[in-house]
DNA sequence: GTGGTCTAGACCACT
DNA sequence: GTGGTCTAGACCACC
């Protein structure tokens, strides 16, 4: 199952944002192959029941970071992989990621175990 | 190394988040001890070179999550710990904040095991 | 009757804190519900005479407490009665409004009794 | 025992209001009598170990609202008993402090015998 | 259109 | 001097 989309419209992340996230996690795990084509905007819209102005703005934000090519006529496809950042650039994104949750939850009293087992959840959910 | 300010003007975080983060880092760390106190609103704004009322936002912010206690005409000072929030929203927010972290990296493509270590280290360099 | 605004600008009382105050009233007593959108800021503002930054205050004030959410684009919404505050924080708000409170009426020579009875009349009001 | 100040610097109330109150109590419940003097700005600012302006103050509100009248060279002294709000005035603050209580504690899930158990505690203490 | 952030600058309350 | 509030007006992100 290639391209199942979940769209959450109370989320605090908007919703361009969260078809971003689950295409650029698709093509990071090979649910996509390079050269395949997306669901055009319209049709995307409709059975997300959303505004296309929103899936083309996804789309739009994609496309400038390489990931999807769109032609005229032809559609949305896959770009041929290439890694966008640099593996420190990774690391450094990956660290600060870390170091931002790690802030965020300092004051909840979870134990280390329990914050490790959350992380491992909300990476499970978005496999 | 008690309170280093470092502002990025061109983050997708705003910069009164950057500061509130910055303190609860030191707060978490014990580089600020309960009592002490902070830098004045517009002490700070000069040295960051941004507006007071940025830095009156920030401190607002630490004042309603309990982290801090001000006083007109005495300043701002680290208040004593005490846990503000109940169980369930704790837990909202530990899988707020673990929902995010795993967004942000999901296009990095590291493995699973390797974002647990980020993780574990950045938890370990608050303690 | 739904959303009525009064606000009184020479108040000691902040005037995004009227806002707040009478926003929790209205929730408190049913008068608007949960899902129900709140007037836009500009909106609100404008009808207040108003900066619309106030008003962003009050409604920012609101979603902290988590009374509301907001999401760009779309408005600010009633949200979902939960409870944030754990048991320690409540009984620490509680005893913190009885005070002032108390330190309120404290020079207007009534008996205990009849302070009683006005607190009982406006518990009442908001059922 | 006429005139016992306690000052709690860490309260959200300032420490020259917390005098006002103390003294208009007294005056409200006969602790002190019309004529009787009160202590030096500074004698009391010594006694509790504060600032005089902080005393001189207090002083100059209760002035203000004709409970004290200072003369110089004698000191401050109570002045005659006069009530400066009308029934309806007195009542109509009675009313609203009542109503900003049951406001700021309508979410914390009390029941009403806790919450006038709180009131009743706070009355007590200012006793 | 919506809310969110920031600046510049003012005025007030408090010590 | 300190923090707190408000205004005016700008720019951004989102739908």
């Amino acid at each position: 199952m290639a391209l199942q989309f979940r769209i959450n419209p109370g989320s605090s992340q908007p919703i361009y944002r969260q078809i971003v996230d689950q295409i650029r996690h698709s093509i990071a795990t090979g649910g996509v192959q390079p050269g395949e084509t997306l669901p055009s905007v319209r049709a995307l819209a409709e059975q997300l029941v959303i505004n296309p102005n929103t899936v083309a703005r996804a789309y739009a934000e994609l496309a400038r970071d390489g990931l999807v090519d769109s032609s005229q006529g032809l559609g949305v496809f896959i770009s041929e992989r290439r890694q966008l950042y640099s593996l420190d650039e990774r690391k450094r994104r990956l660290a600060e990621a870390a170091r931002l949750f790690a802030s965020e939850v300092a004051f909840l009293d979870f134990t280390r175990e329990q914050l490790l087992k959350s992380i491992e959840q909300a990476i499970d959910k978005k496999k």
